[in-house]
DNA sequence: GGATAGTCACTAATATATTAGTAATCGTTT
DNA sequence: AAACGATTACTAATATATTAGTGACTATCC
């Protein structure tokens, strides 16, 4: 029988999650509101469903996400004026104050870790996962 | 800012498991059943720590998915005489069937995959997997 | 200009993940 | 033998994931 791809994809995956978790922990920002938040740094104000393409969060999911992070004040929510159906969603002063606390944290975790793999497989792991993805993304599923 | 490595791992491994997600959808069991069951098949019975470790799945989530497999019939559980903390995992008639049944669609699967990838891109991917597993393997979390 | 197909964010229901904590049991020490 | 610490599988509470389906709204077609 073959080995566990999937399987195997988890648990290397779950090696470095698990590197960042602590310090998400420590604020109170889940790994998934993270995403969002990452992504609203570099890109600005989105709608749902390009949050959603961009952090891999199916649409179900993304509202449970984006209701818990406007009840914690890291998001803001509105409608846009000339389509009543869709919205922009918004950083607040307040996760942009926690991306600056992070931001050194973070970047100290990613040290560590391309340290530990060493530069060659950092960039082999990272070119691999590039083309896997590429590969992969034909007729299938539009993810 | 770097790259999101945790996204990219998990964007690459949609693209894997969504090939495979319509086999298991078809036979009524989850991926996570499934890697219970492909466990189980190499190994022979278990104790649910043991399954947690090789599976990737943590003690209250094993708890509920064993108590679901034990229902729908996939799996027994059973006490150990000599401890009676501990328990034995074993699979049923029904679900040696459903692996049975399985098994060449899965290998269709990964053989889809092998080829879309290339061999050389193929062999490197799990080497890198491999190696960023153990070289992220210390110190940290136990997994 | 009204029927219609499509889009968008959402709810509902169930399965897992994560963190914390617990009852039962076991092994060992005292 | 009673006390102690460690282990095992579990429950509780909350956050996501997955699949299916829905109401509000738009755009387009006729």
């Amino acid at each position: 029988m073959r080995r566990n791809l999937p399987l195997l994809m988890l648990q290397a995956r779950e090696h470095v999650i698990g590197r960042f978790r602590p310090l998400l922990n420590a604020s109170g920002v889940t790994e998934q509101q993270w995403r969002v938040v990452r992504l609203l740094l570099e890109t600005g104000p989105l709608e749902p469903r390009h949050i959603g393409d961009a952090c891999h969060l199916s649409s179900p999911s993304l509202a449970g996400v984006l209701t818990r992070m406007e009840q914690t004040g890291w998001v803001r929510r509105r409608r846009l004026a000339h389509d009543q159906r869709r919205l922009l969603v918004s950083l607040t002063a307040q996760s942009r104050a926690l991306a600056v606390r992070l931001a050194p944290q973070i970047e100290a975790v990613y040290a560590e870790i391309e340290e530990r793999l060493g530069s060659e497989l950092t960039v082999r792991f990272y070119k691999a996962l590039d083309q896997v993805i590429e590969r992969l993304h034909g007729d299938h599923d539009a993810v």
